[in-house]
DNA sequence: CGGGTCTTTGATTAGGTTCAATAAGAGTGG
DNA sequence: CCACTCTTATTGAACCTAATCAAAGACCCG
């Protein structure tokens, strides 16, 4: 287990290795790199068919290292980021100084949306390792949506996912267990990673139990016993930063009792190993366990 | 105090007395009520600026009553909605059937939009009661959108600010206390009211406690346990559905100590009547009281 | 190697949920 | 109009989850 930190080296090297990937395109000119309309989409995962000629139009990338902020609370709105590469978080900061994690933007995400509104990011973004970013002027991008029928729809898709995904969100701070949070939040990671192309079954985590336990509505204890107590009954391994995924299914069909709703028939002891959960008798459970089918 | 439900007959009233309203503009015309481009953004509160001519753009009402559902979840998506008139909840419905309730639609907000990018809503919106709404037809909208920049900005807009709305609902799910989220339901109902050109002191509550609670992701109990705590500290009046807000500063700065920052210096006692809440020792707090400055 | 940050783990407490019982309304139909 | 039912709201008591406080290890970087 040795192998923790190679799940997604190429995040981690300098911007100049990224120029040599084979996976994404983007060319080099004036010392930075470019983007045209059909990689923007092809990063955003929306189905569009552009026609020629669309290369003209060209997204300048912009570096950014460990730590830096990409815009802050405030700012003066006027562009978009895609990330193209690397790892981010997104907080807000409440009257006590204190940071809300809103988001964990990575390969393909949109964010700096917050901004339209009012002209200013209602949201800080901070790297959380190196990263590669493109650049959406606002106002070209929605002049250039004008012309382009298919960019501007994509424009209100990509809004709308984040939406959805928002709403999804407040129903899981609302409504799921300190486990049930951890458990979906590794699953979600897992996803990521397999779509960008790394290994869904052992990746190594770019933030901290705190800004996990930020994101999820936990302190940062309760993440790091939460993911002690996963290691322990053998859905996942634990070390560290270094996560290794072990039982997919189980974490992502973890739950808690549904509030109000006694109906807790299936105890279904499908897998032994999960009933060795730690504080939970495999007998004397008229609820339901820790873990459902 | 036997005003309690005068606070907005009209939105109750039926759907012909809404005509005779001064208030609102929108001309019976076959039989419905359409708005025109104007006021629709007087509603959605866009600055913007149209030229003449833009009138001959109407969009038509359509009325639900009290418990009708306006669409439902993987509905094909094919409109937006905007509330002209009356009270709606949207709701996330998970998979042991449970309600979550993600939003209580008034007058001037927009909702449907979660349905653009799949195609189909991905949520639930029901009438809490009598309401008038404004259909906006998605496709003729963006195609509006393409001859009327502030149109498609104004889109943006809305959009962007509910990202933020739904940003906020985050954050105070994730760090505030439960007595804080009511506190903060309830001033947010004020202000909303003040908006509408009700009363921000007195107004009738739409939704039930259940309904609040997983608003706020609470209990029923625990929401009705704090409207009765803030009753009997003076802050509001309680009575059924009826609210009146009787200290709203008060509301607005309640807060709980901030998660893992012990910096509560300011243990200000600036009113002397929040102190006297219920378990709460003005001495011996070295800790933040219930209510901060 | 040393200071700082991050993580783990334990002990204790408190805030909120759960279970339960009662009361107050709102409809419905005789 | 009243009895009956169903939904909604209030309040109490016990329990439990997750926060808080605390301390010790692990890791990182200069």
């Amino acid at each position: 287990m040795l192998s923790t930190q190679m799940s997604d080296i190429r995040s981690e090297a300098p911007p100049s290795a990224l120029h040599s990937s084979s996976l994404e395109a983007g060319w080099q000119r004036q010392g930075k790199l470019w983007s045209n309309l059909k990689e923007l989409c092809d990063l955003l995962r929306i189905p569009s068919a552009f026609s020629v000629g669309d290369e003209e139009f060209l997204f300048q990338h912009v570096q950014f290292k460990t730590g830096q902020r990409i815009h802050t609370i405030g700012q003066p709105f006027d562009t978009l980021y895609i990330v193209h590469s690397g790892f981010l978080k997104t907080v807000l900061i409440d009257e006590f100084g204190n940071e809300q994690v809103l988001s964990f933007p990575m390969k393909g995400d949109l964010f700096g949306v917050d901004g339209i509104h009012t002209r200013r990011y209602a949201s800080e973004a901070v790297a959380l390792s190196n990263c590669d970013l493109i650049l959406l002027p606002f106002k070209k991008f929605t002049a250039l949506g004008r012309a382009h029928i298919e960019l501007e729809h994509a424009m209100y898709s990509v809004m709308s996912r984040e939406l959805v995904r928002e709403q999804a969100m407040v129903s899981m701070l609302g409504a799921l267990s300190a486990e049930a949070r951890v458990a979906r939040f590794l699953v979600s990671l897992s996803d990521r990673f397999a779509e960008m192309g790394y290994s869904s079954k052992l990746f190594n985590l770019r933030m901290t139990r705190h800004e996990i336990g930020s994101y999820l509505g936990l302190t940062l204890e309760t993440v790091s016993r939460t993911l002690s107590a996963f290691n322990e009954i053998g859905l996942i391994t634990v070390d560290q930063r270094s996560i290794g995924i072990k039982d997919v299914d189980a974490l992502k069909t973890l739950r808690r009792l549904p509030p109000s709703s006694s109906r807790a028939k299936q105890v279904a002891s499908k897998k032994a190993k999960q009933l060795a959960a730690a504080r939970i008798e495999p007998d004397a459970a008229p609820w339901e366990p820790l873990v459902t089918v």
